[in-house]
DNA sequence: CGGTTTTGACCGGCGC
DNA sequence: GCGCCGGTCAAAACCG
């Protein structure tokens, strides 16, 4: 909203005569230094100078200032006349800009009052959103447990049952919660020859983006058959203090149908990540092979198209193109499902786009149930002064996902990033909160070390052992967090997997980008 | 020599 | 039916 009176201001100071009302008006002038007048912005601008004009029409009804519109075109004779010629005193001039600041005032106010309600409003939503995948994986990882307590030796009971009751407890604690998920994850492991290969397979894998899709369908098909047994599983804690209850549940059959349509819409969902990058293709750990180039319409940028070759059949693909508006941003898209296990580095990239993946799927969720899907769900300029992280679309065919990666670090200092500050951003905090106990949720401890081996010290270290310790939320945030404020993200990314993963996993994974490393030289390593 | 990139051709969907 | 466009194929070129 801030760029509404810059334009304004940047407006009337090409005439005369108003050009002290025009500094008067400029509220924001720190803002302007920081805007780029791109395409978006002009549209922006474009957008807000309608305003602008009825605003100025409306003090014309009052007294003859019309003179700020007339400057988009040419100073023309009335307006010389209106100026020169009526004999306005400099009071009554005085009085006239009064008013158009106050005006101007008030309408700044009330956009910025606006702002504030909507990104109120996105904020409540995406906390809904998070309970909601809290309560996916909370339920799934609950009867698991049960079912293992149940089949038990009556000391493993024993050893279980407070954690089992802890479950029961309202707003049970962080810490508790991850307890459970490091007993499950134990679980699951032990249960590898329960269950098959394939499917063990698949929960490693799965390209950015869409590993949590895919946990989330088991997921979802394991609470289907639980609640044929039962309608009310007992270790989902009660809605009070821990879900909302907005949050839709797969109490019947007509919910389930419903949500495994949305399933299958999300299957086709693409991830989309928006990264500043010299490099021809982020490095995400997954070996590419370019296979066709296009010029894409409305965009002067050839579209590389890659396919994973990390496995035989893999049938996951990416679009990699620039922006165009902005040349230094790379938008690199992802489609399908790995059909292999991804290397560490790729995981630590995919608990990146499984963020925003996971956000496309629990704030898709309620219009699902009408079959359509708000397009931009988070419109993009929701929250004045702050990056767009997330956008949802579902203009295409398939849903889209777009994780912003390329905000500016001097927009959002990261001592305002820290978990514990009250400045702490909603919709940071909103990202990978239901990566908790997906195997790529561990990844993270792997990106944490990673940034923090590239020696910022106010970056989150040891994020894994922080979530373990009873701060999921927060710290995984404080992933994103870190993430997104990194500006140069893919090279630490890289760096870090290269120094980290690379010497004990030099075969697998690593820098094993064919593309990146035969383009080295643009490659921001 | 094997894998990758390049690049024109080809295909299918979609709108007019 | 035709053209446009996005996406893919595949042969040739390229590279280590």
């Amino acid at each position: 909203m801030e760029p509404v009176d810059h334009h304004i201001v940047s407006l009337v100071q090409s005439s005369d005569g108003i050009k002290r009302v025009v500094n008067e008006m400029d509220f924001f002038a720190d803002d302007r230094s920081s805007k780029q007048h791109d395409k978006a912005d002009d549209d922006v601008h474009h957008h807000h100078h309608v305003k602008t004009e009825s605003e100025h029409h409306g003090a014309d009804q009052d007294d003859d200032v019309n003179t700020g519109l007339n400057l988009l075109t040419t100073n023309t004779a009335s307006e010389k006349s209106s100026v020169a010629g009526d004999g306005i005193t400099s009071s009554q001039n005085l009085k006239e800009k009064q008013r158009v600041n106050q005006l101007a005032d008030v309408r700044a106010e009330l956009d910025r009052i606006n702002a504030e309600n909507q990104r109120l409003k996105l904020t409540l939503n995406q906390v809904n959103s998070n309970y909601y995948a809290l309560q996916m994986h909370l339920v799934s990882l609950t009867q698991r447990h049960r079912n293992r307590i149940a089949e038990s030796s009556e000391a493993n009971t024993q050893m279980n049952r407070p954690i089992e009751e802890k479950t029961h407890g309202e707003g049970m604690a962080a810490r508790q919660f991850m307890d459970l998920v490091q007993t499950e994850t134990k679980a699951e492991n032990d249960e590898l020859s329960e269950s098959s290969s394939e499917d063990r397979c698949q929960e490693l894998s799965g390209s950015p983006g869409n590993t949590i899709v895919e946990s989330m369908e088991r997921r979802l098909k394991n609470n289907t058959s639980r609640n044929q047994r039962e309608d009310t599983p007992e270790g989902l804690p009660h809605p009070a203090g821990w879900l909302s209850n907005k949050g839709p549940k797969f109490n019947t059959s007509k919910d389930n149908e419903q949500a495994q349509q949305t399933m299958a819409m999300i299957r086709k969902a693409r991830v989309s990540v928006r990264a500043r990058s010299e490099a021809s293709m982020i490095s995400d750990g997954c070996q590419w092979r370019k296979y066709g180039q296009k010029m894409a319409k409305g965009n002067p940028c050839p579209r590389a198209y890659y396919r994973c070759t990390m496995a035989t059949g893999c049938p996951v693909r990416k679009q990699v193109q620039r922006c165009a508006e902005d040349r230094t941003i790379l938008v690199t898209t992802y489609e399908g499902n790995h059909n292999h296990p991804l290397p560490p580095a790729a995981m630590a990239m995919a608990s990146t786009t499984s963020a925003a993946a996971s956000t496309l799927l629990s704030g898709s969720m309620p219009s699902a149930d009408h079959g359509i899907m708000n397009s931009n769900i988070v419109p993009k300029g929701m929250l004045p002064g702050s990056p767009n992280l997330i956008t949802l679309s579902a203009s295409a065919p398939f849903p889209t996902v777009t994780l912003d990666l390329t905000h500016p670090p001097n927009q959002r200092p990261l001592h305002q990033l820290h978990p514990l500050s009250p400045n702490w951003p909603h919709n940071i905090s909103s990202l990978p909160a239901h990566l908790l106990g997906h195997p790529i949720y561990n990844q993270s401890k792997l990106l944490g070390t990673y940034l923090s081996s590239q020696g910022n010290n106010e970056l989150p270290v040891h994020l894994s052992q922080n979530q373990m310790q009873g701060h999921p939320m927060v710290d995984t945030a404080a992933t994103a967090a870190a993430i997104t404020a990194d500006p140069n993200f893919t090279a630490a990314l890289v760096a870090a997997i290269t120094s980290i993963i690379g010497n004990s996993h030099r075969d697998n994974s690593g820098n094993n980008n064919s593309t990146t490393s035969r383009n080295t030289g643009d490659n921001n390593t």
